[in-house]
RNA sequence: GCGCCAUUGGUGAAGUGGUUAACACGCUGGUUUGUGGCACCAGUAUGCAAGAGUUCGAUCCUCUUAUGACGCCCCA
């Protein structure tokens, strides 16, 4: 059997319903806030990723796919969205458009080639968005509000925004240097990992579990301490901006990132929820004003945000949130010979064209089990065609949970149904989860309302 | 890249170095000449991830590979 690759998922069933939720809450918030749409190729060179993340970070030196392509030119998928779109804004010229900033969002598959584990795939999707071309500290407070309300949108409540300053590229790098040297002393009091740490990036210190405890860490000097004046008078104004738009957060120190373009304002956005494994950041982003220039562009203030959706998937699940997710079809048509079968091929096109959701037997099933099949397809509505009452014109359409029958005239059908089903709206405003079928394996613990638990109550 | 555990039918899974691999759900057919969901009866894995080895004999032991779960590094 050929097998999907390593860390790649297959999603189907209701879970492509879940997804496709979600893409249309980002589709239309995005919308709101008037980002427009981006789409940029997966495969870019890997010199874009080499000179935009930083050759040094282990994204790029140890989990892309890189590969020669027929042309002998070095490929590689891309591992998070930001480079792409800026490398687009810089191809294309927009930091030629007057109307600046720039305001765009993506949402497609990355590629990092991992270790897959809990929340961690290799091939993963992403929507994030950007703003480039704007330095104000309300572009910052924006994308991290819009980021928040996309997942308040979903229906999401436990989540956690946290917020840092890196400062300018004088503060970044006056606090790293200060960092190496409070640490270099104190060196065998940290754990193996951060022993590496300390030369390669030590500001992930501050974020080690291993020493997390430890005073060493908790004395450690603060980026915010290093912030010159005019990057802390801009990181107080994101916070001003923050509270206007009411969006709660906290200031954590030790959020630093681990890409190298960052600077200015950071944040992550993590699930609270139990269960979730340790990989329970929703997503993150950062200010990157030196990345445009850095690609060879014109040097353009930017800030962007990028979120996992996966991750989002299981939040949502853990969270228990209920999603309006359609799992029923209006009408089941049921036949047993050619006559009535060649009928129910063309009434369920003329009702798919009117609007309604319908479907059939595929399968020359009993009538047994196509009752059975209505079932499982959770069919609000039945109709069993039958020659003599095709032949006068009439059709039995019952509903399929009250069991109540109705004869009526050909002609009257999609009159009759649109009636019906807008009352059987109404009810599903009212229907709970705990009445779902029970799988048979008793895995609901009881709480469902199927015969065999209903009969144990 | 490192570590640890796992991999049995459509599904959830039990199980043993030795004839026919439990049980449950599901599915198919029948009892019921075209109106089911209940009940009863019958059927439903030539195979236990793949390959190699040990053995008289392996699904069960060993090794390799693949994949999955979780953790580390790192990160969304």
């Amino acid at each position: 059997m050929i097998q999907k690759q390593k860390g790649c998922t297959d999603i189907y069933g209701k879970e492509a319903k879940i997804w496709k939720f979600i893409d249309s809450i980002i589709d239309m918030t995005m919308e709101k806030y008037n980002y427009n749409y981006i789409r940029t190729p997966i495969i870019e060179a890997t010199e874009l990723f080499h000179r935009g993340i930083g050759s040094t970070t282990d994204i790029v030196t140890k989990e892309t796919y890189d590969f020669v392509d027929r042309g002998g030119r070095d490929i590689t998928l891309r591992p998070e969205g930001t480079a792409g779109v800026v490398r687009s804004f810089i191809e294309n010229k927009m930091y030629g458009d007057p109307s600046l900033p720039v305001k765009v969002y993506y949402n497609g598959t990355m590629y990092r080639y991992e270790r897959p584990q809990s929340g961690r795939d290799r091939e993963l999707t992403q929507f994030g968005m950007e703003i480039l071309g704007s330095d104000d500290p309300l572009s910052d407070a924006e994308i991290i509000s819009l980021a928040v309300n996309i997942y308040k949108m979903l229906g999401l409540k436990e989540i956690k925004v946290n917020i840092n300053s890196l400062g300018d590229n004088e503060s970044r790098k006056k606090y790293r240097e200060e960092l190496i040297k409070y640490f270099k002393p104190h060196i065998n009091e940290l754990c193996e990992d951060c022993k590496e740490r300390l030369e390669k990036n030590p500001l992930r210190i501050l974020d080690c579990k291993v020493d997390a405890d430890k005073d060493i860490l908790k004395n450690a000097p603060k980026t915010l301490d290093f912030l010159n004046e005019k990057s802390r008078d801009r990181f107080e104004k994101v916070q001003d901006y923050l509270d206007v738009l009411e969006i709660k957060y906290e200031i954590n120190p030790n959020i630093v990132r681990g890409l190298d373009y960052y600077n200015h304002t950071v944040f992550e956005i993590e699930a609270k929820v139990e269960g979730f494994g340790s990989n329970n950041v929703l997503g993150g982003g950062g200010r990157y004003n030196g990345l445009c220039k850095e690609l060879g562009g014109p040097d353009t203030p930017c800030i962007g945000f990028a979120s996992g959706i996966g991750r989002l998937v299981t939040a949502l699940e853990l969270e228990n949130v209920k999603l309006p997710i359609v799992e029923d079809i209006d009408l089941f048509l049921l036949y047993v010979n050619e006559e009535e079968k060649k009928y129910a091929l063309y009434l369920a096109q003329e009702l798919r064209l009117a609007g309604f959701i319908v479907d059939t037997e595929y399968n020359n099933r009993t009538l047994k089990a196509q009752f059975k099949q209505a079932d499982r397809l959770n069919a609000k509505y039945i109709a069993v065609l039958n020659s003599e009452d095709l032949n006068n014109n009439e059709i039995t359409i019952k509903n399929n949970k009250t069991k109540e029958e109705d004869i009526i005239s050909l002609d009257m059908i999609v009159y009759y149904l649109d009636e019906k089903l807008n009352t059987i709206i109404d009810d599903v405003n009212d229907f709970s989860y705990e009445d779902h079928e029970c799988d048979g394996n008793h895995s609901c613990g009881g709480n469902c309302h199927c015969h065999k638990h209903e009969e144990e109550k």
